[in-house]
DNA sequence: TGGATAGTATTGATTAAGTCAATAATTTAG
DNA sequence: CTAAATTATTGACTTAATCAATACTATCCA
């Protein structure tokens, strides 16, 4: 593959090679080429040199192939086979298809999301292998790094050269046990401020959204209990006297019998779906993001089914 | 393979392709390619443009390879593999190649070389497949149409548009009983012409060359017996008056215990292997040559080996 | 945050390659 | 040996490839 005058070597000069070799004629070539015979000529003659053999000679009416020319015409045809398969569109089938996908995300996602994607991928594409990476902070930056195919992240702002589509709307919501003191009354700012907080940490230092809304800056929580990350046995050990603040949709999904009430505040978020420019144009993405955003879809709808 | 842009198909926009992908960067591929960066970005975007693709986006300093172009470039690289092998030369070796090679001869070169040809070629070159075909008179034409590939005949003058290589050279002698009449004298014109004769014709019409020396011109042979070619049990059959006159490299394979005489004119011929256009560039062919030149050359040392 | 730096993309001029029409040179067929 | 058909050659012309200069874009680092 080195220094070899590789110029003549193209899917043209190799269709005209197959044509002639085929045809027996340059003329009948040139016609099916919709081409002059001297081109189909010129053509022959610049493969002549590259190759080192006549390829053709003259015979009767029209041209008869070389020893060598009938050796590489099975070589040809495959390589003519491969140029052709390289430029046909990605076919992109999910019953069959492998593919490697990487998403990034939180928690949130992680709980709310993932189970219902992995199961509605294991039907449709049982092929496709994903791989989960903690967003913690720097999902953006992860996704234009390419060390991701895909975020789920709430929207923050708009991210240039990022590709991006809300998936749906949450709130923050006040999780608590029904004996609660406040289980009865309207929540007020001042019940919230004084109240026993449960505080979900995590480890890439990421903030809950509901921390910035102008109700709740310069204001210091009283946290009784600090947990890294969200689980299922909230319900357990969550004490009569201590709140929650989190996401509805993950409020309804772990708080059991729990009490979900309104904050004395208004903090919605969109959850997003990004990607980049590297899978923008891939069939196989394409019907990937298609799926992420019909599940999501049908989050709403019945929101109960449970995947361990 | 239909109606595709494939002009930006060439084993060069490829390799150019395999070379970003590998460096991450048009520039380096540019220097590895001792060409401008803008051409390696107008490569690029033809190849864009053919595979409605990016295939490669902006990242960090330098490119990133796109889910599609990852998807292609091992159909890139088994391409560019099977382009540099038709590029190079054609590699023969004789214990494995495989081929088909028709010769055209007639009963004399079936007889005197074929055998030891064969058994040449089973040793050295097994799966090269031969197939014998008659020349009766149009050996020459079947050469120039392509009926076969090589032919076995007499020198009878420069075929333009074939090639030729003189084998050796042969003279007709006579061959007789050890009891004959002439078997103790020389052999005059007189006696030759006025002995019995065995005659071997042939189905095709060939004349033997000796008739048509000065010293038989306006003759009529006694013919005592026509046989319909020439086979090993000519010594049986031949009674004590008759005389053959056959090239004395047969007369010494068939002849038995029979004499060999000098006829009654000098009748000497070369013997020559004839190919054509098709089969003249051709390593393996040009290999076959050789072999059956050796052959020829190896009759004169040890011509005494029975092949079957 | 704002250059400095190291890339890619774009543009216009230049050079090389591909294509065509006309015709010469071959080869077969009758 | 001529007529017909086909490949090879030539020179004009059109298109594509290449280059140098430069605009543009994204990182890196203070």
């Amino acid at each position: 593959m080195e220094n070899f005058d590789y110029s003549a070597l193209s899917f043209k000069s190799l269709k005209t090679l197959k044509l002639i070799y085929e045809l027996g004629s340059l003329t009948a070539a040139a016609i099916e080429l919709r081409q002059n015979q001297p081109t189909v000529s010129y053509t022959l003659d610049q493969m002549r040199e590259a190759l080192h053999d006549p390829l053709f000679v003259r015979s009767g009416r029209g041209v008869a192939p070389t020893s060598r020319c009938h050796q590489i015409m099975p070589q040809v045809e495959s390589l003519l086979r491969g140029m052709s398969e390289l430029l046909q569109p990605e076919d992109f089938e999910p019953a069959n298809a492998a593919l490697d996908v990487t998403l990034s995300c939180n928690q949130y996602e992680l709980q709310v999301i993932v189970p219902h994607l992995v199961h509605r991928l294991s039907r449709l594409a049982p092929n496709i292998r994903m791989t989960f990476i903690q967003s913690n902070l720097s999902g953006h930056q992860q996704l234009q790094r390419g060390q991701c195919d895909l975020l789920l992240s709430p929207v923050v702002h708009d991210y240039e050269a990022l590709y991006q589509r809300v998936l749906f709307e949450d709130r923050y919501v006040c999780l608590m046990a029904a004996e609660h003191p406040l289980a009865r009354k309207q929540i007020g700012r001042e019940d919230y401020i004084q109240a026993r907080h449960l505080e979900i940490y995590y480890e890439g230092g990421w903030k809950p959204l509901y921390l910035s809304t102008p109700e709740l800056q310069g204001v210091n929580l009283n946290v009784g209990l600090r947990l890294p990350g969200v689980t299922g046995f909230i319900p357990t050990i969550a004490s009569t006297d201590l709140i929650m603040t989190l996401p509805e949709r993950l409020a309804r999904l772990i708080g059991g019998p729990m009490l979900i009430k309104d904050p004395p505040f208004i903090s919605r978020f969109q959850l997003c779906l990004y990607w980049n420019k590297m899978t923008h144009h891939s069939k196989a993405h394409q019907w990937l993001r298609e799926q992420i955003i019909e599940t999501c879809n049908g989050l709403n709808s019945a929101e109960q089914t449970d995947f361990g």
